[in-house]
DNA sequence: CAATTTACCTGGGTGC
DNA sequence: TGCACCCAGGTAAATT
């Protein structure tokens, strides 16, 4: 399951192959992703030269121009199970290569068997990307500093709703997935049910570089395995050594208490009761 | 109106 | 071998 640090690894890993480069082709074998992919995307994408790869929460943002007036963005979500790859030309299609983005003699191809992943283009006469609505009401980047304890603090104050739910929502903080929102609260001592708008701001001073920790070394493990975007296998997802995740009945690495599993808005969520109050 | 809850999409894996 | 069931993340719709 790509997170952010997964989708930021991806970023850096196709960025050097697309940025400069000019898109020659686009195919699409099955349109029928979260969203149906615009058949009129290899007529609109050819000839657009990419001039940047960003991230904004787990969509990857592909600013696309023609003679240096931007014109558009092709947005990329890899949902559950999505991938890219860089791949040759002439590479047969596998099973759920769904979509190819041909720049030079190279494919970026997304694989993506659930199709739950999104292949979406804002033109530039739309406005900024991200006044497209799928960014519109994001929340801010966790690894920036706009990610503050005071943020949290204040947009939680009227929030009954509990602290791991608020991280999900992704209207405040963006990319703290499951995994990393479990981590980062056991890391921060913090019950996963405590409701957002009790927790004090010195708790959330706890808590915010909890959170940037946690995902700035899933990046650097990711980084770190980055062997190549152009093989079949690629970097795959890493997996920290997680303190509570997936770790039901296991002991606590710090107390030895079996951790617990619970299940908040029909999510898994892991802790310590003893180590998280 | 905003916050919260529920339903839903898909297919790999599991257990019977 | 088949098949019912569970699970995952993020969005839309429904509900409070």
């Amino acid at each position: 399951m790509p997170e952010l640090p997964e989708v930021e690894v991806t970023r850096r890993g196709i960025a050097p192959g697309l940025e400069g480069r000019v898109v020659a082709n686009v195919e699409i074998r099955d349109h029928r992703l979260r969203w149906p992919v615009d058949p009129e995307l290899p007529r609109l994408l050819r000839g657009l030269r990419i001039t940047s790869v960003d991230r904004r929460g787990k969509y990857l943002l592909l600013a696309c121009a023609a003679g240096g007036a931007a014109r558009g963005w092709l947005i990329i979500h890899l949902g559950m199970s999505g991938s890219l790859r860089f791949v040759a030309a002439r590479a047969p299609a596998a099973k759920h290569a769904h979509f190819d983005l041909q720049v030079g003699r190279q494919v970026l191809r997304l694989t993506d068997p659930r199709r739950f992943g999104a292949v979406l283009w804002h033109p530039a006469t739309a406005g900024p990307v991200a006044s497209h609505p799928l960014l519109a009401s994001l929340g801010v980047e966790p690894l920036t500093a706009e990610f503050t304890a005071e943020l949290l603090y204040n947009a939680t104050r009227k929030r009954a709703a509990s602290v791991k739910q608020v991280l999900l929502a992704g209207d405040t903080v963006v990319g703290v997935g499951n995994i990393y929102a479990s981590e980062s609260l056991f890391r921060a001592r913090i019950h996963p049910k405590t409701s957002a708008g009790r927790i004090s701001l010195k708790r959330y001073a706890t808590l915010v570089p909890e959170i940037r920790a946690v995902l700035s070394a899933a990046i650097a493990k990711g980084g770190s395995t980055l062997r190549d975007f152009s093989s079949n296998d690629g970097p795959g997802y890493f997996q920290l050594e997680y303190f509570v995740y997936n770790r039901e009945g296991l002991p606590c690495r710090i107390c030895a208490t079996p951790i617990r599993r619970a299940v908040q808005g029909q999510r898994a969520t892991f802790y310590c009761v003893k180590c998280q109050h």
